[in-house]
DNA sequence: GCCAACGTTGGC
DNA sequence: GCCAACGTTGGC
């Protein structure tokens, strides 16, 4: 089983979305290293969910991948994520599809997870990592579920 | 809202 | 295939 982190900004889908959702599929990613991430993701893999471009920026909860990628449907519809290049028979983009698990009590900030030193290496403090989709350590996955967010 | 960092596009 | 111009991300 692999970890990641997801990226959201919570305007447009939270941890509580995901809740009240009970699963939906990651639609709009349009980076290429994110879409292989996405395309290795597989049935069971866990998933920090993570809170961008917010006053509380950090890790708000888990998810799991409950189905792998298949073809985004919002490449062919008219609107922001339409992809002029798609075809049914070679899609461009993909998609996996998320269940909620829990959501932490509280967030893990962005500032403690750059200032513990058991989280050194973790690609999220990376200076100009704008990656939306990055794997994730087992150790520091583990650590950031059973520590921090107790 | 600013802007640094990074990705993408397209002319050559 | 280089690289300037442009667009986007995301912390602050």
């Amino acid at each position: 089983m692999k970890h990641w982190l997801i990226k959201s900004e919570p305007g447009s889908y939270s941890i509580d979305d995901l809740k009240r959702d009970k699963r939906t599929g990651w639609e709009g990613v349009r980076n290429y290293q994110a879409r292989n991430f996405l395309q290795s993701m597989e049935v069971g893999d866990l998933l920090l969910f993570y809170h961008s471009n917010t006053s509380e920026t950090g890790v708000a909860g888990i998810a799991k991948v409950v189905r792998v990628a298949e073809p985004d449907p919002s490449q062919y519809k008219k609107g922001d994520y339409f992809e002029p290049r798609a075809t049914v028979e070679k899609p461009v983009w993909f998609c996996p599809t998320l269940a909620y698990v829990q959501k932490f009590r509280h967030i893990v900030l962005l500032d403690e997870i750059k200032l513990d030193p058991k989280l050194e290496g973790m690609l999220v403090r990376a200076r100009g990592s704008r990656l939306s989709v990055q794997p994730v350590g087992e150790k520091h996955f583990a650590y950031i579920c059973n520590v921090l967010a107790r």
